[in-house]
DNA sequence: TTCTTACTGATTTTT
DNA sequence: TCAGTAAGAA
C-alpha cells in the first residue's frame, strides 16, 4: 500500500494555494533533507554538461531529448530546484505534469530531497489527469457540471455505453460496446467533442457513432460525471471558450515542465499549448524512440514537431547513458536505427566492456521458460565470472501478458519466487468496485451507476425484469433509481423475495446516507458497517472459491486505506485518480511484466523471450497500423533492451502454442537487426547432440519417429520455413563458426521409450509442467501422480520421465 | 432467477 | 487454451 494512500486532503481543497500535498511526503524524509542555500546550488554538481544546459536554460521553449538511462528525471528535478533556488519562480508558479502517479510521486520526493525546506511550498506537480481534474472542479459549471462531479472508471464507462447501444437497437454482436468505447476514447484523445468529429468519420459504428457519442455525453452530464478523457477535454474546451480563465492560468503557471512528452495525445498537446502560449516557458522531456503508446492515442508527432510548434526552441540531447554496458547500448541502437523519421540520438557510456547481448533459440515455449528458469538459478549462484545476483535484479519482459503463463507455470514448478508486475490493479478488482459502489451510494444516493452495480450484489433475487421495473418507474417519475426502487417497494410492483430484499436495501441506503450526513460515526466504522449490513462481507465469507479469502483481504485493506482520508467523500474523489499498483511485496523475487510496464524501470539482468514474428513484432499491430505499427514494435524492442544494465538475453522458440494450437514460429525480424558484433549466440545445453545440423534436424527426423515420439505437438516443426528464415540461418552460421551444432530433437525421442510399464506405484517421476511427484496408480496409458507442488493429476505416461533421469532428458 | 452448458474469439494499458 | 458471454434447464 505504502504511499499510495497517503493523500489526506481533498481535491476540493480550493483554499490551498499549492497543489502539492505536503502530506504526500513522509515527515521523516522532509526533516532529513538538507536545506539548499540558494547561492550554493549543490544540485548542479553532479550534472554532465548536457544535463546542466537543460537545467540552466530556464526561459523559452526547451526540448530535452533524453535517451534511455540518461538521467532525465535528475535533470528535470534539478531544473525545478534551480528555478526555485535562484528565485526565478515561486513554487506555485511552476507546473510539472507526468503521466503516472508513480512518476509524479518520484519527482516530488526527489525535489524535496534536493530542496529540503529551503523554499516554502512546492510546485503544482501531478499527472495530466489529476492536475486537470483539480482545475475542472474549479470551473465545472462552465461545461455544465457541478464541482462535485464523479469520475467514472472504465467499468462504469462501458456499462453506460452498453445501455446506450442496447437502447438504440443495434446488434450487440456486430457492434460491441467495447468498440464504441474505443472509438469515443479515440475522439476524446484527439480533443474532438461530438460537434467536431469530422464528417469523414460519420460512418463509424454503423453510422451511429457520432449520435451515440453525443448521447453518451448528455448522459454523463445528467449523471454529473466525467470519464477519463473528459477530464482533459473539458479543460481544453474551457480554455478555448473562456479566454479569461485561460489567461489567469497562463499568468499563474509561468513555467511548465512535461515528462514523457512522446506519450502525449492531441488533447494533452492542446492543453499544454494553450497554457504555454503566452510565455512559452515550456520544457518538454521525452524520447521519440520510446514512444510505445500510439495505440492509445499518443502522437509521436508531438515531439517530432516541437521545434516547429515552438520556434527558437532549445534542443538539448542527453546522450550519456548511465545504465547499460556498451554492448547493450549498441544492440539497442542497432535495432532502433531501422526506424525512419527519428530525431536521432547517439547513446554512449563510459562503462567498460561487459557481456554481449545473448541470443538463444529454443525448441518451444516451455523449454524457453525452463531454460530461463535455470539461467536465473545459475545467476543467483553466480556464473560466468559474474557475482551472484539477487532475484530482484532480474526481470522477464514479454510482449503480451499471455506469455507470462509459461513462466509462472515453470517457476511454480521449480519453486522460484516471482512477482508479476502490472496485473489487475487494486481498484479495478471486482470486490473493490462493488464496495466503492456502496460507498458512493451512501454519499450520493442519486448515483445510478453505483446502484445498478450493487442492486443484485450480493444476490437479492433481483434479475433483469426487476431492474427494468425499477428503471421504468424511476424514469416515468423523473427520479433516481434509488427513489424509483422506493416507489416500486411502496407500490408492491415486485413479487416475494425480491420485494422484501429491495425494501431492505433501500432502507439500508437511507440509513447509511443519514449516517454520512450526520457524521455520527467515523467514516471507517461507517464503511465497515455498510459492507456488513449490506451482506457484502457475508457474501464473500460464504463463497467457497479459492479467491474468496483474498477478496476479503482486499476489502479489509480498502477499509484500512480509508483511515488516511478525512471522510468517505474525500476518499472517493481521490481514489479514481490516485490508486495505482504499489504492492510492496516482501522478499526477493524475479519480476515478470510486459514491455510496456517495464518502461522507466531497469534491471541488472533482463530476459526478453518470445522474439518471434507475429508475436513480437505483433501481427495485429502490423495488420492494423502497417509500417507505423512495426516501428512502434521496434521501439518496444528498444525499450526492452535498454532496460538491461549488465546482461540482456533475447530468446525465441521454434514452436509455440497459440490458442491451444501448436504453431511453428519464425524468429523475429528484429533479431536480424541486432548488430552481430555485440551479440553472442548461445545454444541450449543438452539440446544439441553435435551430430545434427539444423538442416539435418529437419530432414532426418522421419515422420514415423516423430509420430512415435508422440509429438503431434511437434508436427508443424517440419515446416522448413523456420530453418530457412534469416534469423535461424544466422543463428546457425554463428553457431557453426563457434563450432556448435544446432538443437536437435533427437533426444526428445527417448521419451517415448518410457512406456507405462516403465513405471510402478510409488516411483518418483518428473513432469515438464508439474515438476516432481510420486506415482499413485496406473490406468491404461495414464498415470495418476501426486505432484509435490501441483497436486494430484492424471497424466499421459509419455510426458513422464523417471525422476532420476529427469536431469538429463531435455524436453 | 439462477445455475449450467455451448459457443466465440483473442495485444499492449494509464488515467 | 480459456475466459467471457449467450442461450437453455431447474
Amino acid at each position: 500500500m505504502g504511499a499510495r494512500w497517503r493523500y489526506v486532503r481533498g481535491m476540493n481543497d480550493f483554499s490551498e494555494d499549492d497543489a502539492f500535498e505536503a502530506a504526500a511526503i513522509p515527515l521523516s524524509q522532509r526533516a532529513m533533507a538538507r536545506p539548499a542555500m540558494p547561492a550554493a546550488m549543490p544540485y548542479l554538481d553532479g550534472l554532465n554538461p548536457a544535463q546542466r544546459q537543460a537545467v540552466e536554460t530556464l526561459d523559452g521553449p526547451v526540448l530535452m531529448l533524453a535517451g534511455a538511462g540518461t538521467g532525465k528525471t535528475k535533470a528535470l528535478t534539478s531544473r525545478i530546484a534551480h528555478m526555485l533556488a535562484t528565485r526565478s519562480a515561486r513554487p506555485q508558479e511552476v507546473l510539472a505534469v507526468t503521466f503516472t502517479n508513480k512518476a509524479a510521486r518520484e519527482m516530488k520526493h526527489r525535489i524535496a530531497a534536493l530542496m529540503g525546506e529551503a523554499v516554502e511550498g512546492l510546485p503544482w506537480l501531478g499527472t495530466f489527469h489529476s492536475v486537470s481534474a483539480k482545475l475542472l472542479r474549479r470551473h465545472a459549471e462552465l461545461v455544465g457540471l457541478q464541482s462535485s462531479f464523479t469520475i467514472l472508471d472504465s467499468d462504469d464507462h462501458l456499462r453506460l455505453l452498453k445501455q446506450l447501444v442496447v437502447a438504440s437497437d443495434i446488434d450487440e454482436k456486430r457492434w460491441p460496446p467495447r468498440m464504441l468505447s474505443g472509438i469515443i476514447d479515440g475522439w476524446k484523445n484527439k480533443a474532438l467533442t461530438p460537434d467536431k468529429v469530422p464528417v469523414a468519420e460519420s460512418g463509424a459504428f454503423d453510422g451511429k457513432g457520432i449520435d451515440l457519442y453525443a448521447a453518451y455525453q448528455r448522459r454523463l452530464r445528467d449523471l454529473n460525471a466525467v470519464d477519463f478523457g473528459d477530464i482533459l477535454l473539458h479543460m481544453v474546451t474551457i480554455f478555448q471558450k473562456h479566454p479569461d480563465v485561460l489567461a489567469s492560468y497562463q499568468t499563474r503557471f509561468r513555467y511548465i515542465l512535461v515528462d514523457e512528452y512522446q506519450d502525449t495525445n492531441v488533447a494533452q498537446y492542446l492543453w499544454l499549448r494553450l497554457l504555454a502560449a503566452g510565455h512559452k516557458n515550456i520544457c518538454c522531456v521525452g524520447d521519440d524512440d520510446q514512444s510505445i503508446y500510439g495505440w492509445r492515442g499518443a502522437e509521436v508527432g508531438n515531439i517530432l514537431r516541437f521545434e516547429a510548434d515552438f520556434p527558437g526552441a532549445h534542443v538539448v540531447r542527453l546522450e550519456e547513458n548511465y545504465r547499460s554496458t556498451p554492448h547493450i547500448l549498441a544492440a539497442a541502437s542497432g535495432v532502433i536505427a531501422a526506424n525512419k523519421g527519428r530525431l536521432g540520438k547517439t547513446l554512449f557510456t563510459s562503462v567498460k566492456e561487459g557481456e554481449k547481448v545473448r541470443l538463444i533459440g529454443h525448441w518451444d515455449g516451455e523449454e524457453e521458460a525452463r531454460w530461463i528458469g535455470e539461467e536465473i538459478e545459475a545467476s543467483q549462484r553466480g556464473t560466468r565470472g559474474m557475482a551472484p545476483m539477487g532475484l530482484d535484479s532480474m526481470a522477464i519482459l514479454v510482449r503480451a501478458s499471455h506469455q507470462m503463463r509459461a513462466f509462472e507455470d515453470r517457476f511454480l514448478t521449480i519453486g522460484l519466487p516471482y512477482r508479476v508486475i502490472g496485473g489487475p490493479r487494486f481498484y479495478e478488482r471486482m470486490e473493490i468496485r462493488d464496495a466503492m459502489a456502496y460507498f458512493r451510494l451512501a454519499v450520493s444516493p442519486a448515483d445510478d451507476l453505483a446502484f445498478e452495480r450493487i442492486v443484485n450484489t450480493p444476490k437479492r433475487g433481483l434479475g433483469d425484469k426487476a431492474i427494468q421495473t425499477i428503471q421504468r418507474t424511476a424514469r416515468s417519475n423523473g427520479v433516481s433509481l434509488v427513489e424509483g426502487a422506493r416507489l416500486v417497494c411502496q407500490g408492491r410492483l415486485l413479487g416475494g423475495k425480491g420485494l422484501k430484499e429491495l425494501t431492505e436495501l433501500v432502507a439500508g441506503l437511507d440509513r447509511w446516507h443519514a449516517q454520512v450526513r450526520a457524521e455520527a460515526d467515523t467514516h471507517v466504522e461507517l464503511a465497515e458497517m455498510i459492507l456488513d449490513e449490506s451482506g457484502y462481507t457475508g457474501f464473500w465469507q460464504n463463497d467457497k472459491t479459492p479467491e474468496a479469502p483474498g477478496r476479503l483481504e482486499n476489502l479489509k485493506e480498502l477499509v484500512k486505506a480509508l483511515e488516511n482520508f478525512e471522510n468517505l467523500q474525500g476518499f472517493l474523489e481521490h481514489v479514481s485518480l490516485i490508486m495505482d499498483n504499489e504492492t510492496e511485496e516482501q522478499g526477493e523475487k524475479v519480476s515478470i511484466m510486459t514491455l510496456h510496464a517495464a518502461k522507466g524501470l531497469e534491471f541488472p539482468s533482463v530476459f526478453l523471450p518470445g522474439w518471434e514474428d507475429g508475436l513480437f513484432p505483433s501481427q495485429r499491430s502490423m495488420d492494423e497500423s502497417g509500417l507505423k505499427g512495426l516501428e512502434e514494435e521496434r521501439r518496444l524492442a528498444y525499450v526492452g533492451i535498454t532496460r538491461a544494465e549488465e546482461l540482456c538475453t533475447i530468446s525465441f522458440a521454434a514452436n509455440r502454442r497459440v490458442y491451444g494450437q501448436w504453431q511453428s514460429q519464425m524468429p523475429s525480424r528484429f533479431i536480424d537487426e541486432l548488430p552481430a558484433d555485440h551479440v553472442e549466440v548461445l545454444t541450449p545445453p543438452g539440446l544439441y547432440g553435435g551430430a545434427y545440423g539444423a538442416a539435418g534436424m529437419a530432414a532426418s527426423a522421419s515422420p514415423a519417429i516423430m509420430g512415435a515420439a508422440g509429438s503431434n505437438l511437434h508436427q508443424k516443426a517440419h515446416d522448413a520455413d523456420v530453418y530457412n528464415s534469416p534469423g535461424w540461418r544466422r543463428l546457425q552460421n554463428r553457431s557453426a563458426q563457434r563450432g556448435m551444432a544446432m538443437p536437435s530433437e533427437a533426444r526428445n525421442m527417448t521419451i517415448d521409450a518410457t512406456a507405462v510399464s516403465a513405471f510402478g506405484v510409488d516411483d518418483r517421476v518428473f513432469h515438464q509442467k508439474f515438476g516432481y511427484g510420486a506415482v499413485l496408480g496406473i490406468e491404461g496409458d495414464k498415470l495418476e501422480i501426486a505432484f509435490d507442488k501441483a497436486g494430484t493429476k492424471h497424466v499421459v505416461a509419455r510426458f513422464i520421465v523417471s525422476a532420476d533421469s529427469a536431469d538429463d532428458v531435455p524436453f
